[in-house]
DNA sequence: CACTCCTCGTTACTTTTTTCACAAGAATGA
DNA sequence: TCATTCTTGTGAAAAAAGTAACGAGGAGTG
């Protein structure tokens, strides 16, 4: 039912992990199937939209009945490729990495934090929020050995830019940015950029200019 | 130099925080006129897009000169809503709030964090992270009082819905949404969602269809 | 078995957003 | 002063994304 995925559109592959976590409530009650009407609504969209979403990567519904919520979900699990847990690397523990590693909802999209990386002495070497903490040098042996492709970039903005070369040196596949700095890495890697203050910035301007108009 | 604001795309806004933080850099280094092709190379667009963008707001440069980078930054800033310091308010002092309550690069953003919210009783009364904890049943009164206009939502997932309708009630204009809970508010109330589960999805796709093509 | 109802997947259409190219305008230097 | 050289702002064309409508095809019913 997988087609060859003829090139998402970047906003569709955007919805994915929405849907993806509808189904995941629609599981948890019990639903065995759904309409893209009910699926739809849960995910904020209109109905076309969610079948159009779906249609750029196969057919998994039957007309008449609607989308069996199991295999949806795990269409669209292999789909994003969390059908499986996936390391993550955690580099840079402090509040920000810490209340990561403590983040719970994280386990339920499919990632794990496998490790973390930091210069402090003081954490190097200790287990921390249940993660492991080694020193920057270990960060290309930790990312070979380990197989990871993720990184979670929780530094203070002034160690950003080394702490991300180093990452890319070892090979990463993808960065979450959560500092306020502009990465330029190579394009094989994925930079995700993260950053409060830009976010909050949009819903100010939302604010003063729309007078309150939603998203 | 402003115009009455043509509504301008939705895109368009979400760059101009963008912007905002490339014009600080060259503000910093000393720059006092920066063209569209630099600007434009430090946040990681084209030149013809920048000039486009601003040009839904007015027009802020002078052809053969380029910009003038403190004039631009405060236009920006106007634009925004960010020439002055914001007040928010931060809901759960759990991890995640805690390390946003120490965030500096916020205030480099204009907002401060100006009072917290925590259901827990060895918090309320207490300053954490520099800001002092109320009970859930203040927070009309701080919303009302502080004229607060922002709420951050870092609660626990269970706890959330009913945080969002308190803040709701209590006039919150805008909420910054960690949860991974699609909350259903009035559209009077703008909700921006940031979940690092469906953020980590995003890059998970990219790094395994796309093979490591950039953002 | 025939009929109706319901829902998907797709196609045509509309709106939004981006890109490109060029005219107008300001500074510089002879 | 005048030509030259930049660089902006903008309008038109192109691309991308969203919306709506429709046909196809199962499921349920009598």
């Amino acid at each position: 039912m997988r087609k060859a995925c003829e090139n998402p559109p970047k906003p569709t592959v955007e919805r994915l992990p929405i849907y993806r976590r509808a189904l995941e409530i629609l599981l948890d009650e019990g639903c065995e199937y759904t309409s893209s009407c009910e699926l739809a609504e849960l995910a904020g969209v209109t109905a076309s939209r969610l079948r159009k979403d779906l249609s750029f990567f196969g057919r998994f519904g039957t007309a008449g009945m609607g989308y069996p919520v199991r295999e949806l979900l795990d269409a669209v699990n292999s789909i994003l490729g969390t059908d499986r847990l996936r390391d993550v690397l955690l580099v840079g523990m402090g509040n920000l990495g810490r209340a990561i590693a403590n983040h719970a909802p994280l386990r339920k999209c499919g990632f794990r934090i496998a490790a973390a990386v930091d210069v402090s002495p003081a954490k190097v070497g200790r287990v921390i929020c249940g993660v492991r903490c080694y020193p920057p040098s270990e960060t290309a042996r930790l990312v070979r050995e380990g197989g990871i492709e993720f990184a979670l970039l929780t530094v203070p903005p002034g160690a950003a830019r080394e702490a991300a070369e180093r990452l890319a040196e070892a090979g990463i596949k993808a960065i979450l940015n959560f500092t306020p700095v502009h990465l330029r890495l190579p394009r094989s890697v994925v930079v995700e950029e993260v950053d409060f203050g830009i976010l909050l910035q949009k819903v100010a301007f939302a604010v003063t200019q729309g007078g309150g108009e939603n998203a």
